[in-house]
DNA sequence: CTCGTACCGGAGCAATCTACTCCGTTATGC
DNA sequence: GCATAACGGAGTAGATTGCTCCGGTACGAG
């Protein structure tokens, strides 16, 4: 089985034994991290990633100082995928298809499913660099679908963001679960201007709603 | 401000004094317990739990002999709220309508918060029935809906059932939140045969997909 | 007013769990 | 065959947690 949310694209040059096995365990250290955090959130340990990515604990720990250190990592890497998909989407002819791609690849990789923890580790000025561009390129694939007319009008970046985030923790251990797709497919679906059938509730959520989760502490 | 998911509907005969106070912990608890529980999942605390009801830790276990007793307690009440959002969806005039309330009044109450730490508890005979009893009234809500001709044919009961318990994990510490009212609303607008852009991915997944994380240990 | 009592809060404890260190082992590359 | 780089995981000190137990507090009956 190909690994569907694996982390890194690719070990850039293809190494031999024990260098081989290195690059590999880093690999699968970084998935089973996420998988593991995701899944069980506060609750997760060290071990688990471990044995889930079949390591030796010292394994792990040669490669990153800390438990915070291999999250900190792991949101990096996810705020860069977002934006390696932002630019994928914005690339597409179809303002539409850019943005439905663009979900489907972040909710795929699980780009969200660490937010609830980002809250509890110290960010980085770096960190905060990224997120800011990741929020901009968001900001640019939704302007251009609204232009395209087949995005619902009241529908906010912000909304866009939630909706991943939300479908990030989803099942997390289950990775091949039809139910996500399914009900993936449903809620893009409710983003289209066929679909509208009355306005969203509420005024539009402000940017606070966003950050306030990669911030303080 | 009113307390939107509250566990028990009305404490049934209003007393006075130490009484009174009596059952105002024991609802309080219950609506920490709920929210604690779904916020933190496996690292939720008991001391957590009586922090943010108001009590001391006495008094929560005068009540409920164990943490995984109030987490019983806590999935049988669950459940029979569920049962009673879909009886009263099934007295609406409209079955679509009928079918919303119910989805809201689930989501609203985030019936489907504890799915994820079902797994973890010995589940009584009880519990598997009363689990089957929603399970059936849900099939009815939902199939009067597809008779209804408003809600999208390659919808299941399983996929509404997911659809709750997704939502349930949304933000359980914020409980006023706009985001899941709006994300909410599009869902639903995704379940009308007007949005239908395409059928829905996969197979129909079985029941066993459902009964999964109510069995085992 | 006074006393019994029912309920309260939370300090403290034993047991568990967890992040992390350290070292003996393995096998690769020269 | 040797130096070395990467490996796995037992062990440890410290933090955490579920739960017990008891001294306090205020209600309400007499």
């Amino acid at each position: 089985m190909t690994s569907i949310g694996c982390v890194r694209k690719q070990a850039d040059p293809p190494r031999r034994g024990r260098q081989a096995e290195a690059a590999g365990n880093d690999r699968r250290l970084l998935d089973a991290a996420r998988d593991v955090f995701a899944a069980r959130g506060e609750a997760a340990t060290v071990s688990a990633i471990a044995e889930r990515a079949g390591v030796g604990i010292g394994s792990l720990y040669r490669r990153y100082g800390s438990k915070e250190d291999l999250l900190r990592q792991l949101c990096t890497l996810a705020m860069e995928q977002t934006i390696d998909a932002a630019k994928e989407g914005l690339q597409a002819d179809d303002p539409w298809t850019g943005l439905v791609s663009y979900i489907r690849a972040c909710v795929t990789q699980r780009t969200g499913s660490l937010a609830p923890l980002a809250g509890t580790i110290v960010t980085t000025p770096q960190m905060w660099a990224t997120a800011r561009r990741g929020r901009r390129s968001l900001d640019q694939l939704v302007a251009r679908a609204h232009e395209g007319g087949r995005l619902r009008t009241d529908v906010t970046p912000l909304d866009i963001a939630w909706l991943i985030e939300l479908f990030g923790r989803f099942d997390p251990l289950d990775k091949d679960s039809i139910v996500r797709e399914r009900l993936l497919a449903l809620a893009i679906d409710g983003l289209s201007t066929s679909s509208q059938s009355g306005p969203l509730p509420g005024p539009a959520p402000g940017t606070r709603h966003y950050e306030r989760r990669w911030g303080s502490k």
